[in-house]
Formats: structure tokens, C-alpha cells, sequence
DNA sequence: TGGCTTTGCTTAAACGATTAAGCTAATTAT
DNA sequence: ATAATTAGCTTAATCGTTTAAGCAAAGCCA
């Protein structure tokens, strides 16, 4: 049934030779092993009338990498995760190597067992957006002693290589930009989380408050489930708006967040910015769109990309070397969402 | 350096058995072969306390599957794909396979090399978005009798399984909401492509019109290539709302299409519906958010992933039986942006 | 002529798992 | 008591590749 693939050992029949000597020709090393010109022209025009296409499982077990990577990432219809997905396609193709991807949906076990398929799998290394309680698997990768790489978000406690954007700087950017911009009750929408990326973006939001001499209010925080993002997100801007002290601004530091908060937004009719001004992190089509296009932080999507690659390829080469920490700063994209304010008497 | 990972062998070694007897035990094989009590849980204790993982790669070279399959897509960015890339995912593991994604960009060369990367890496199936062109890759896979299924677009002149959506249809559908909701001069964007599935939208599109009594100017008609979506589609634009006979709304036959579009007509500041009804092809947030809904033809993405994998897993196992043809119909979510229109005198 | 190097090839082990076939000792049947 | 069966293991081939080691013949030098 199955025209069973042609294997070196078939070539070699063929030709008279044996499989060595197919081998040598075929991954190029003629010259070292001494293969006769006129025999390797053989095998060649053999394999070529074949159509040879070697075995990558055999020559993966036998020398032990398989130029394989697994990319752990939260969800692969996120678009911030899927132009992820697709640097490190493009840029890990480029080194040769095909990439696994997984989706976690930010849940740590499922994080787990992908991994697990994936070290059965052989894959050479990782490059990781961690879900929250994902420390085990961090571990376990360090005793496994395979080389990733965490993207995004990483653990302040573990020392690993990493390429994350400056959350908070960019959180205090972007609500310095809504303080010049002359809003003043800015509220921060958040997914509850003990994540360093997520508190680090908290972070920064206060510390730009503080800058100017404003004390933002405990309610102007709201910290949102992960698991519940459409109804909680409801009450949350419900509070916001409504409370004694109602926001004029929001910052959103999700792209889930602010897909669901304009969704709710604009079932309030509230308008934009002249009700609530907005930025958002993340980047999608949605922002240019939106009857008012969402300012928001860009994170450079190609450059973590790009650089979480190339540190996997440099760790998978020299395993031992120090650790590598890269940051990279978000850059402002300012719209119609938080214009200068206009001073209503 | 590198802790070598534990093998059948060391169990072996380490309970003073054969490496068959542990072999048996851990794929659940000790009642067959008739292993001893005693050793079988010797066996699985000393595995468990090595901390044993199979290696996927010896088993697949040594069974000859793999249990991977290939899924090869336009681009993993595109949240149309993200979504089939998702849906597959989760109903392959479900089935115990795993997925290895590739973008070709619609580009057939680049198609092909994905192909045969995959192929040598022994996948058992592929599901395929075909890009223009990838006639050859299919005759190829039907050669190597490697089973793939057909996602999205088919070849109706190659006997395949396939799984699509009925795009006729759905564009017929899509024009005659717009038709009963007053609209009469109908423009239709789509990609200039030899594809089955584009002629087949265009068509439903013609078929509304003339089941109306409509003759569809060829105007109305614009085709855009797709590496240069941007400028062109400014062109078409322009060219429908200029021309002698204005049209009065819009179908785009693709999500990408839909936000080029979508973005000149902001800027050509046109009301949308007053000036220009809509109804698009595709789905993601952006329609949702737009300052008028966008209607569009939903395509049940996650029943095409689904029957696409159930498909094919069927095919790997009866890799003989007769090719299947599933077509799925696109249902219209009307909205905003195609509202019954307001005779204006 | 005898020893040394070079050329051109083959042999065989290894990667880690699976599994048909065979072997031995104990048990059962006659 | 002897033959037949069964339980409980081992052996070894296999998947397709790589590569160190070895071997024979030819070439070179004195």
C-alpha cells in the first residue's frame, strides 16, 4: 500500500556501497571520509532518482537534537500572541529549526503537560510565556537541564534568561501621557495576578500618579479574573464610573481587557475620550478601528520575537554560559483615545 | 553536564532485567507477556524513581508514526487562522496528536518547502489551507501517499477529503441581505486569484444580483493582489465611490481585505451605513468595536477545525476509504453596518 | 624488496524503543 | 515417571542514520 520511503540502505544496494559511504556523500563530508568521485557521483544521481529525503526522527535520535523548539505561549488566538508565534516561526526557520507551539490558556498544569509532550518529544528548548504558578515547571526545566527561554513575563526569584518589555516604565509612560494630557482620576483594569509583568505595571501606574502628587484612590485599581474577564470586567467599569470619585480615564493593561471594556463601553454609551479617556497595552487592529482609535503601548512584537530566539540559539550552543537579562521599552502610540483634554467649565 | 535522561535500559540495569520486560510493563503490555508480579511493580517502581519519560522519537522511528500532523496555513497572525490553528490544536491532542504549524503566506514555493520540512519529519498527516498554486504539493502528498485533509479551499478538479464552507453560498447570502435591506449598486472586493474558493464568492455574489434582476456592473467587481493589499485596495475604493454610478455598500470576501478597507473608508471619513452598507467575510474583535457593527458571514470555525482533524484522523486510520467531502454553511450575523436603508428622496 | 603512507572502502556500534521468537524451569496431565 | 503445558524470562532484529575504527590494495620512498 504505503510506497515505503527510500532509505540510505536503499540508495546504497542500488549503488553497491554501503550505507556509510551514502551517508558521508549525503550530509557533504565526502572529502573527509575519502569518498571515490566517481562512486559519490553515483550515489548522487541514485538518490536524486530516489527522490532521497532522510529520515529526521533517525538523525534526530542519533545525535540527539532534533532542531526542534516548543514555544509555550497563553493562547494562540490572542493576537498578541500570535504575531509572536510568527516571529519565532520566521526567525527560528532561519536557524534552521521548526517550532511546537502549545496554548496554556494561562493555566499552569496545562503549561505542565504540554511541556511534558514536548520534552518526550525532544525538543532542544523552550522559549516559555509563563502562566501564573508555573515556577514547578521552570525548575523542572532547570534540572532537566534544557535550555528556554521565558518571553514576556519571567520570575524575579529564578535566575533564567529572559525578554520582557519594561512594564512598568511603560505603565508609567502611559500614565504620565494621560496626566499631561490633563486627565486626573485614572483608573488601571488589571487581570488579578501574582505575576511580576502584572505587578510591575501596577507599579508603574502608582509611581507616575505619586510623580505628579496625586494619590490614586484603592478603587481606582480594579483587578479582574482571568476566568471571568466579560462579567467582572462589567462590574469594574460599573464601580469606575459610578463611584463618588468617577474616573476620566482608564488604562487597560491587557489587550483581553480592553477588547471586553470597550465592548462595555460602548454598550454605556459612554464616549470616548470626552466621558473616559483610554490607553491600552497590547496592539491589534481593533485600536485603529475603534470610531476613536485606541492609544496604546506597543510593545515590539518582531524584537522579542527575534531576541528570544537568538538567545535560545545562543544558550543551545553554549548551555553553560551567564544567563541572559533582555529589556525592552514599549513606545507610546498616542491617538484620539486620550487627546488633551478639553477644560469643561 | 547534561543529565542524561533515563532510558529502558537503565531501569533495566538497575532492576536486573531486560530491557523487553521493562518495555512491557510500561506500555501496559505485563498481563501478554506475562511478567511477574513482583518484578512488573519492581519495574515500576525504579521507574518512577528515575523519574522515567519514554523518548517519542524511538518509538516513532521504530512504529513508524508519529503522531504529529502537519497543519500549513497562510499566517498564524491572521486571527481567521489563529482560530482553525486553535481549534486544531485542541482537537488534536485530544486525539493524542500533536500539531507543527507553518505559515506559507499564501505563497505556494513557500508552501512547499514547509511540506517537505514536515514530511521529513515523518508527520502522519497534513491539514491544509492551500495557497495558489499548491496544486503540485497536493499531487505530491497523493504520490508519497501521505494523507492530508483540505481546510478552507479544495481543488475541485483533484479527488481529495476536504472541508470547507459553502462560499457561494455564502456570498449569495450575504448580497441578498443587502438586497432586501434596499441596496441596489453592490460592490464586491476580493483577492485577484485563480483559487476555487474566491470564484466561488464572486459567484454567489453574481447570483444574488441576477436573481434580482440586477446586471452587476463589472465595476462593481474590484480584485486586489494580495501582496500589495494596502495601496490597492485604495484604488478599488476610490474607483467605487467615485465612479459613475457610486455603489452604495460593500462586500469584502476576506477579513484582511475588510480592515484595509475599512481603514481608507475612515479616512475617506464615509458614514457607515448611511454612505456605504457592509457586510464582510471573517471575524475578530475589530467588527465588534467598530463605531457601526460590521455584519459578516460567520464561519463556524470551530466545527470546520474539528471535522478537519476527526477527518483526518479517520483517514489515518483507514487510509483506503473513500474521500470525503464536508461542506459547512456561513451563517449572516447582521448588524449595524448593513441596517435597512433609509429611502432618502 | 621492504616498509610507510594514502586511498577508498566496509564493519559495526550506537541512539531508545518494540516485539516475535526462543529458552528454561516449574507445573500439570497422563 | 514421563510428556506436555505454562509461566517468566532473554535474545536479537528492527526502524534509519552517523561515525569511529579497521582493513586491503595501491602508491611512494629508500
Amino acid at each position: 500500500m504505503k510506497p515505503k520511503k527510500t532509505s540510505l540502505s536503499d540508495i546504497a544496494k542500488q549503488v553497491g556501497v554501503s550505507t556509510a559511504l551514502v551517508s558521508y556523500v549525503m550530509s557533504g563530508k565526502e572529502k573527509e571520509a575519502r569518498v571515490g568521485m566517481d562512486v559519490a557521483q553515483k550515489i548522487r544521481d541514485v538518490a536524486h532518482e530516489l527522490n532521497y529525503q532522510p529520515n529526521l526522527l533517525a538523525k534526530s535520535l542519533r545525535d540527539g537534537r532534533t532542531h526542534t523548539i516548543g514555544l509555550i505561549i497563553a493562547d494562540i488566538s490572542n493576537p498578541f500572541f500570535a504575531n509572536i508565534a510568527r516571529e519565532v516561526e520566521d526567525e527560528s526557520r532561519k536557524n534552521g529549526y521548526t517550532v511546537i507551539i502549545g496554548s496554556s490558556d494561562e493555566n499552569a498544569d496545562k503549561a505542565w503537560d504540554l511541556m511534558n509532550v514536548l520534552v518526550n518529544r525532544q525538543v532542544d528548548g523552550f522559549i516559555i510565556v509563563s502562566a501564573e504558578g508555573s515556577e514547578k515547571l521552570v525548575l523542572h526545566l532547570q534540572t532537566l537541564n534544557i535550555p528556554f527561554v521565558l518571553l514576556d513575563r519571567h520570575f524575579p526569584q529564578f535566575e533564567t534568561d529572559f525578554v520582557v518589555t519594561d512594564n512598568a516604565r511603560a505603565s508609567y509612560d502611559a500614565c504620565r501621557h494621560l496626566l499631561e494630557n490633563g486627565y486626573r482620576r485614572i483608573g488601571f483594569v488589571a487581570y488579578k495576578s501574582g505575576m511580576f509583568h502584572i505587578s510591575e505595571r501596577i507599579r508603574g501606574y502608582r509611581e507616575a500618579m505619586l510623580d505628579r502628587g496625586i494619590n490614586p484612590e484603592a478603587d481606582w485599581l480594579k483587578e479582574v479574573q482571568f476566568e471571568a474577564t466579560e462579567i467582572e470586567i462589567r462590574t469594574a467599569i460599573d464601580a469606575l464610573v459610578q463611584g463618588e470619585l468617577p474616573i476620566d480615564a482608564v488604562i487597560f493593561s491587557t489587550y483581553g481587557l480592553a477588547v471586553n471594556g470597550l465592548k462595555y463601553i460602548n454598550e454605556l454609551r459612554l464616549r470616548v475620550p470626552d466621558d473616559l479617556g483610554i490607553v491600552s497595552f497590547g496592539q491589534a487592529e481593533v485600536f485603529d478601528l475603534y470610531y476613536c482609535p485606541i492609544s496604546f503601548m506597543r510593545q515590539p512584537i518582531d524584537v522579542l520575537g527575534k531576541h528570544a530566539v537568538d538567545l535560545l540559539m545562543e544558550r543551545l550552543q553554549n548551555p553553560g554560559g551567564a544567563r541572559q537579562h533582555i529589556t525592552i521599552d514599549a513606545r507610546l502610540v498616542a491617538r484620539e483615545s486620550s487627546r488633551k483634554k478639553q477644560e469643561m467649565q
